[in-house]
DNA sequence: CGAATAGTTGAGGTGGCTCAAATTTTGTGG
DNA sequence: CCACAAAATTTGAGCCACCTCAACTATTCG
């Protein structure tokens, strides 16, 4: 459970108590197989759910067939948007990985949040941040290489905010694909040509990262549209400091 | 200031009480210009904008010169994207029209959504309603036509939600473009496609909706992701109630 | 009435798409 | 541990939606 207090205690000056209570209130918890939907379309209820191991993703189905993926999860990532403050869901969740989910009652949220106030301010600036992410997905245009270097970085960055570094990056290249709107085939024609500019790991099936900086700079990456402050504190002059978070393995 | 108010009654039980003491607390008001900027890229301070009058747009110049506009902005909107919660401004907001804003202190919305949290609840709902609106522009790769005519669908809605009926579209065709991410010369034979099709007026420099009913099918609009109330209510078979909305002029 | 600003037109180039098939890797049951 | 099915990746070929460049025309406004 303490994927959400990890995550939560960045955002706001939130105590040990504070934390704690949130944590109590989440109950069961349930896992989910690679593939298998942890939220569907339409589906309104109660309580919000919380990513707590695994690689997930928001996506929708548009008309001409296509997935169209959001954004990715990670644990400590509300998977359905916070449903508690806008009921609506107008999009699915995904499993990428194995994954395992627990639950909190809205009623819960709501009682919490105005016991303690700072946990609602935490909370709202996480919705915030996700809007942040999907603004810079927007971002119009990026030529192939750039916008999958630019997915990629994200994924690294993210994935070393909650511990996970210098490992593969879990996802296949349709995933990949789906989240850049690119055809899956030139997805994987531009993931060749990442490697052979040596910045994603040859001969591995997975993808990896083998060159770091040179990745953040095709992608034109500057990570302070995440938020995260350990990263932002390194991200002051761009060139040198990814470097620096990298040069650990 | 009631644009403000009146939008948030949308978006929780909130009494006139509470709205009073929220409007009591702009203060100041500015007029900006067409073309001039309301909020430039890295201004932190420790007040929010809000649009009283006017059209604007909040967008960032990326690498290769282009302007991306990420969303229009009516009255009643927050011009900073609640720095309140999120300092950190990575895009800037310029007016498309002659527009007026005013400010309030981050201090006093700390203030009165301590005293009264279904204010901060429908601030909080009304953020996410931004969010909602990116991740709908995400939507991967819509050829151009529906691309345009579903930001035109968009600005059409939002228009009416503030009691903006059947008017022009107040944007020019750069503005447009940039929002929709294509070329102006592109934008435009998409433009001149629609009035061929008997679906924006022709003869007519602005932009003017003639056929809604078209425009939405050609769009696949479905209004849902605004999640504006009164047009929530009319949108739950998309084909006719459409009709019905403008089937006041 | 001249200078911006906004819109329109033509021509040629290309990034990414689709379709279709082959190959490699992973997972599963025996 | 093997064999087969399913999933993921790779390759080739042809095409088109949208781009860029570059001019010209209409409109707005001081």
């Amino acid at each position: 459970m303490h994927a959400l207090a990890r995550k939560l205690r960045n955002l706001a000056t939130i105590d040990d108590e504070e934390l704690q209570a949130l944590v109590t209130m989440f109950r069961t918890k349930r896992n989910i197989r690679r593939g298998d939907d942890i939220l569907t379309i339409g589906s309104s209820s109660a309580y919000s759910t919380v990513l707590l191991q695994g690689v997930a993703c928001r996506y929708k189905i548009v008309e001409n067939g296509r997935r169209q993926i959001f954004t990715f999860q990670y644990p400590g990532d509300f998977c359905d948007g916070y449903s508690y403050i806008l009921p609506t869901q107008d999009s699915a969740v995904s499993a990428l990985t194995e994954c395992s989910v627990s639950i909190i009652q809205h009623k819960d949220i709501e009682r919490i949040t105005a016991t303690f106030p700072n946990l609602g301010l935490a909370l709202w600036r996480d919705t915030m941040i996700e809007a942040s992410i999907f603004r810079e997905w927007n971002v119009g245009q990026r030529p192939a290489r750039e916008r999958i270097a630019h997915l990629l970085c994200e994924q690294t960055v993210r994935l070393e905010a909650i511990g996970i570094i210098g490992g593969a990056i879990p996802m296949t290249q349709v995933d990949l694909a789906d989240a850049a709107g690119l055809s899956t085939v030139h997805t994987n024609r531009t993931i060749q040509d990442l490697r052979q500019l040596g910045v994603l790991l040859r001969n591995r099936r997975a993808i990896a990262v083998a060159h770091w900086d040179r990745l953040v700079e095709i992608a034109k990456f500057d990570a302070r549209y995440l938020n995260i402050p350990q990263v932002l504190s390194k991200w002051s002059s761009p060139a040198q400091i990814c470097h620096d978070a990298r040069n650990l393995h």
